[in-house]
DNA sequence: TAGATTGTTAATCGATTAACAATC
DNA sequence: TAGATTGTTAATCGATTAACAATC
């Protein structure tokens, strides 16, 4: 129906509200106003307050929000309130961190298997979990009604695997792997280039070094 | 010197060009314009002229720009030509998935050490690099001069070794702990938050969706 | 009711894109 | 020299911040 389009920046600070208001909610918090939040945060409160509205009004004026309501809608729009099917390609220390990472599956993001190409692997479980030859690809994706595939395998075969992966009905690719890859428009891709991301704190560090020179 | 202060954006995507230009390098390709480059990357020409200006002339009109040159170039520009010692904080399997990536060796980053608590892992090595346990943490960062320390441990432990680590001279954390730190002005944090990540695609996901039922 | 704080409009700031003169 | 393409200034666009009327 409405479509004011989302802004990719507010989209990208949307799981840190999310984040910190699952802290408040631990710390037994139930209401907190922007102003409070911003200071948290580090942010303007302004600019939380531009945020939540681009989603409607969950707060009341003179009041604030209410932590747990903000916190489970903010779990809504972020898609948190649906069982997500999700496979692991690439079987290697990366592809088991994230299938032992149990917090994952608490934000309903269920893993229905890893696959590899070393025979090696292949068989082995991670928290229950089997390591699955990659024929079974087409087959485990179908049948578990997957959705979701992160990508932590070489660069080198990661766009042919991109394809294959799409082929099969994937609709979203969380890629690690050192490249970027081209899918169809309907097809999500989120990169975590670790690489890049190192290499943005060494500019930082050899930036600062240099300003201290001076 | 002169202070033009370069913008977090630009700072964000060079590690970008970084990565474009090695593959053009493996691929032989010795010039290219700003409008080729902009077409692989799927930005605009302006952008990528406007982005090296920030650093200097590195192209030559009618010409273009040197592929080799440019590489090195924005390799200095992100200290790659210097070398990085680095230690993982936690050598669990996200640890030891950074200690296996033989490239961040290659682009001078080189890890001088893993550290946990689980006695288990003590003694253990991953490429030949030790598991130290926390008792060697000082002991290690001075004698091996440690300006990165990645850290790969539970969010709940995160911000007090985080104190530890700057309290022995670490510059800079490569954060991927779901959390935020908080640390002195001159320590550089970069934070790889992979359950944001997650969220983001999951919101995309849904959204998506939503866009269909339409 | 008075005080607090939101939701929202308007102003500002910064980043991106367009345009073109400079120059190889 | 003519053609190509940069470096850079100007114009546009979008995102952030400030301000304040609406309202709980």
């Amino acid at each position: 129906m409405e479509h004011k389009e989302i802004s990719r920046a507010v989209i990208k600070r949307l799981p840190r509200y999310y984040r910190y208001l699952g802290e408040l909610l631990e710390e037994g918090i139930e209401r907190i106003s922007s102003g409070e939040l911003s200071e948290r945060m580090k942010v303007t409160a302004s600019q939380i307050r531009q945020d939540l509205n681009n989603f409607g009004g969950f707060g009341q004026q003179g009041y604030g929000y209410n932590v747990a309501y903000l916190y489970t809608e903010i779990g809504k729009i972020l898609g948190l309130d649906q069982k997500h099917h999700v496979i692991i390609v690439g079987a290697g220390n990366l592809g088991q961190a994230l299938t032992n990472y149990t917090n994952f599956e608490k934000r309903g993001f269920i893993i229905k298997g890893m696959f590899d190409i070393n025979p090696r692997l292949i068989g082995m479980t991670v928290r229950g979990i089997p390591v699955y030859p990659l024929e079974e690809l087409q087959h485990v994706i179908e049948k578990e009604q997957v959705q979701i595939a992160a990508l932590t395998i070489p660069k080198g075969q990661a766009g042919e695997m991109a394809d294959r992966l799409v082929s099969y009905g994937i609709k979203a690719i969380w890629n690690f792997a050192h490249t970027d890859l081209n899918v169809p428009d309907d097809v999500m891709v989120e990169s975590v280039h670790l690489s890049d991301s190192l290499m943005r704190l060494s500019y930082r560090l050899s930036s600062e070094t240099k300003r201290m020179d001076e």
